[in-house]
DNA sequence: TATGAATGAGAATTCATTCAT
DNA sequence: TATGAATGAATTCTCATTCAT
């Protein structure tokens, strides 16, 4: 049981995939633009590029749509960073290559994270242990790059240690949607990224 | 221009404040409870303890409750941190008392920070500049403390690097409160404090 | 029982006058402004220089205003015309005399005039009788004149011709304001009075 | 650009067409009643024989069935007197039978006319134009046939007495409506025709 | 499956009126 | 008498959801 099952009056499960899909990519556009609360189902409908009718044939509720925009955000920032981890190399450089590729890839998307972190509260309660899984499994991801590095004696850290320094690491790279008002006026993402790695675990 | 002036039918100031006392109180509670869009301004009268008829004697939109319940716990959060402040003794202890303060400070106040960080996007466009002013002051208090420490030569860092712990500090704070779900389950606020700490200036 | 009473809290009559007259100045401004509907009684009350509280010990409801609103205007109009209207001459003459002297009256007086016919329908059931009974006064005051024309022979008309002339007189008066958007790209008060006297009476 | 556009939501034209029918049917029944001001959209669906969302789906706002309305009337004024319009024998004999048409339809729809005059001042501003526009049409009809008149020398008027004129048959076809509470206690509507065709042009 | 018209509960806001001071 | 804060019924408008075609 990966994922919250979103009730369909549709079959086919191809076509299921195809018009969430189209519902995705238009509510993305739109939550982004105007926030969850201030768009409408007409307005997904609209924008997914079928009627009011055709969206209901494929969600529930508008939170259905909600879950599915995160829970399709968090999987894409998820297979894109899995993408970029190196396998080979010292732990310690797996590490940084890992911060380094899980930054880049949240400010490719940077519009599309901003969403899925301001709208989290908005999901339906059963949803969101769904989602919060989903960060559970990258922190874990992280976490065992961690180790690691541990076990190879490049860093020499306690378990809590390890768990906070994790944490920060993906608020690092959540910090830079959620205050890009701020940061951008003095990092360039480059120096962003390189400065929160020497912060984060070379010191 | 410190504040946005809300607009208020009634004339007496004294008054005013003490309605918008009790708006904000109650409006605070339910924020907590469902987020802003999902309360509604009869709720917040009721909660307030008056009619809605006189909540509107006091407020010219919903949107001005979330602005006044948002400039009122920046309000109370600087206001209780500056009380912690200490102003004698070494930079660098200073900084770490300045941190513990903060942190502090946030977790006794950890729903309505929340709030504040959650439903900031909702803010009317003419008040977002008010709230991040008011956030842009905490950043330039800690950075001063931290261009103490680099004066009294206990921290080694370039502008951007102060720049950047800065933020970072302000961030551990908020963290405490966004991602709570995850972080209570390993750490007691004293040993977070503790190891964010040392994470973010000792080394 | 010339007119309807008014209900107020206030014993002193000489208060109640002035209060009212206030009342009316302040009332007429807006309700040419934005119409009866559209004015809020708190807009009143300032208007006239109180506070809405005060505004209530002088009426018992806001349909009060308009009557005292359109009583007020017709008293004015009337009071007006009597003192322009000639007692000396040939009927004929003086029966010109009036028309003019009625135009030039509605002339100097057309946002009034305006409001009163617009807003007659909100009257109050009530006191709709009493309005239109000055409305009736002076159709006879011009009844009377026309009749003094047939007597002296120099109109030859039934009675029926006269009453629709003097409705067609106070008619042609009325519509100096009503139609002004049409009327006066093609007339001024001047060209109007003569060319309305001309069709109305001598032909 | 001869009707101003009203918003809707729905496609079919054709629907839009006859919804707004019953919302013209209804509204106007209401608007007779009590007015534009005192009629509750709610009203305006129920008598339309639909709910307050579906009256929504085919209006953008209260006011925009006040200026369908009295488009609504200005038209059915305008197309019953056109199909009453001789186009042959003199054009003196046309102009009376034209007056008397046009008295005739007025008087068949009273209810109607006088709520399009006393509403008009509450149209939205943009659409003012639109019906004034109408109610220029009509002069303009008027005028023509008087116009013929002088062509064929039976009436001998200058250019503003032709003007004047006009506007004063269509003023006392319009007087019959709002000031029938005078008129028709003297007059029954062939004599009040017969008398006004003598006075406006027999003279 | 797709459509889109219909629904009506619910939301924000207004404003005439009252009444304690 | 004068004030103005308090009230809450009433109003306009929105929008998620349904369902007949």
């Amino acid at each position: 049981m990966e994922k919250k099952s979103v009730p369909s009056l549709v079959k086919d499960q191809q076509l299921i995939n195809k018009r969430r899909q189209q519902i995705i990519k238009g509510a993305v556009r739109l939550f982004i633009e105007k926030g969850f609360h201030r768009t409408t189902t007409r307005e997904i409908a609209k924008e997914s590029g079928f009627s009011i009718g055709t969206l209901y044939e494929y969600i529930g509720t508008k939170e259905d749509v909600l879950y599915l925009v995160c829970d399709a955000i968090y999987d894409e920032v998820t297979e894109r960073l899995k993408k970029q981890l190196h396998t080979t190399g010292s732990a310690i450089n797996r590490l940084e290559e890992a911060i380094r590729a899980y930054f880049l890839v949240i400010d490719s998307m940077q519009d599309e994270v901003l969403v899925m972190y301001q709208e989290t509260k908005s999901l339906p309660k059963e949803t969101l242990p769904y989602v919060l899984k989903k960060e559970t499994e990258m922190v874990a991801m992280m976490e065992e790059i961690l180790a690691d590095c541990k076990k190879e004696e490049a860093l020499d850290l306690t378990e809590k240690e390890m768990k906070l320094i994790t944490h920060n690491i993906l608020v690092a790279g959540q910090m830079w949607t959620f205050r890009r008002w701020a940061i951008r006026r003095h990092f360039t993402l480059e120096e962003y990224i390189n400065l929160q790695i020497k912060n984060l675990i070379h010191n």
